[in-house]
DNA sequence: AGGTATTCACATGAAACTATTCTCTGAGTTAGG
DNA sequence: TAACTCAGAGAATAGTTTCATGTGAATACCTGT
């Protein structure tokens, strides 16, 4: 036994690995060359070359679907920016803040605090009126005569969370500061996301606006040859792959990030498996492999209540009938009394389910059955190979 | 037959409530001078 | 008297509950032919 685990770690030792370095077809890496994008580049740094002097350059808006490089463009852009007034000993500075991420920028209060972090000040999680977040942010950048460019990224969901009043004030905040001037540079997957802001604030914060198209598949192919030259050893991607992957990734929007992932993780299956070369039908296994990853990671991760109601949908999905929200609720009580949970009310249940759906573990949309009510259908997205494993983790999960 | 009115079974919204985490403040306590 | 402790007040936030209102179309109910 333990003769063939050492040679098991021997061979894995010497077999020569297929990347060379994964970090790059990682989701954070800020490649230094942006295929197809040299346009958006220029365009981005026109606008904010006025830095380089130190007068505020204008507030951007950048707009594009996910994957379309936007993250990536400004994160460049501006860090090319930033070297340049570092070099010129200018005090220029740049923070980049994912308004997304749970439990770091997700509330006005959070945000502000996290931006105050960022420039070294310590605020603390909770505990303070927001408006003293607010003075501390100020006291802080105010310490020295400074330039900030601010990279705001998915501020559509933050706006959709919790309105453009934050906005309203971060714009106004610059006609507070004597001592230095912040720049704005949102971005937003949502295209639509201004229309229906706070024209004041539209105005002042987008001043320029980009719009970033979604690559096709020819481009998504050069991006994928660009990254995996770098990160895979010399002739491991079987011909075809890389054409797979872009054309998989194109058929979604032309999103780059999940091609990337697809090829990444193709490549670590390949490997697994001990293969030399990284074949075409790894990508298939791959895709699958990320949805159920997705999946089962948002299922283990949920609070219990949304655990059962998730096991209640499946549980009548498997009856292969249609499903109805008050079948759902029914049986979802019948689960509490039987794990010894208190109940929650229906319309919990009714919000739950819509998040779920916008989780998209199910497909959920609302019909009216004439005299017989209004309801949601609801349909589980799972595909059936996946399914088995996604309802033993359920299962387990509550104990049943 | 054709046109309205009902009605069902929830959806959707808003507000209020609960519980938790954390700060700040000031009263009371302690220990050293 | 300075330093420390500790309870209470006040904030932010997540997750719910309560109350109120909305809604699409299959049926029930008319109506005049």
């Amino acid at each position: 036994m333990g003769d063939k685990l050492s040679k098991f770690f021997e061979d894995y030792l010497n077999k020569e690995p297929l990347f060379v370095n994964k970090k790059i077809l990682q989701s954070g890496y800020t490649p230094e060359n942006i295929p197809h994008r040299d346009e958006q580049i220029k365009q981005l740094a026109k606008v904010l070359a006025p830095a380089l002097r130190k007068e505020k350059p204008s507030n951007v808006f950048i707009y594009g679907k996910t994957g379309s490089g936007k993250t990536c463009v400004s994160k460049y852009v501006v860090n090319e920016i930033y070297k340049t007034c570092k070099k010129n000993k200018l005090d220029v500075n740049v923070y980049y803040l994912n308004c997304k991420m749970k439990k770091v920028a997700d509330t006005e209060y959070r945000m502000i605090a996290e931006l105050a972090r960022g420039f070294g000040a310590n605020v603390p999680a909770t505990g303070l009126p927001t408006e003293e977040v607010y003075k501390i942010f100020i006291d802080t950048i105010e310490s020295k005569n400074q330039l900030l460019i601010l990279i705001l990224d998915e501020i559509d969901q933050l706006v959709k969370k919790i309105g453009d009043n934050i906005l309203y004030n971060l714009t106004r905040l610059n006609s507070e500061l004597k001592n230095c001037e912040m720049a704005f540079i949102g971005i937003s997957n949502d295209l639509t996301f201004t229309e229906n802001m706070d024209p004041r604030v539209k105005s002042s914060l987008s001043e320029e606006e980009l719009v970033f198209p979604p690559y096709n598949a020819i481009q998504l192919q050069d991006i994928l040859k660009e990254r995996a030259n770098l990160a895979f050893r010399k002739n491991v991607i079987e011909e075809g792959a890389i054409e797979k992957c872009a054309a998989y990734a194109a058929r979604e929007h032309g999103d780059a990030r999940r091609a990337l992932e697809l090829l990444r993780v193709s490549g670590e299956l390949a490997e697994r498996d001990n293969q030399l070369k990284v074949s075409i039908k790894y990508i298939d296994d791959a895709e699958n492999k990320i949805e159920r990853d997705r999946i089962l990671d948002i299922i283990k991760t949920q609070p219990k209540q949304q655990q059962l109601t998730t096991y209640s949908i499946l549980e009548f999905h498997n009856k292969g009938k249609k499903i109805f929200t008050g079948e759902i609720y029914g049986y979802y009580l019948d689960l509490c009394r039987r794990v010894g949970l208190k109940p929650l009310t229906q319309r919990r249940i009714s919000d739950i389910i819509a998040e779920l759906d916008m989780l998209g573990i199910i497909n959920s949309k609302v019909i009216s059955k004439g005299r017989y009510g209004r309801t949601r259908e609801i349909q589980v997205t799972i595909p059936s190979s996946n399914l088995t494993k996604i309802e033993e983790a359920l299962k387990e999960g509550l104990g049943l």
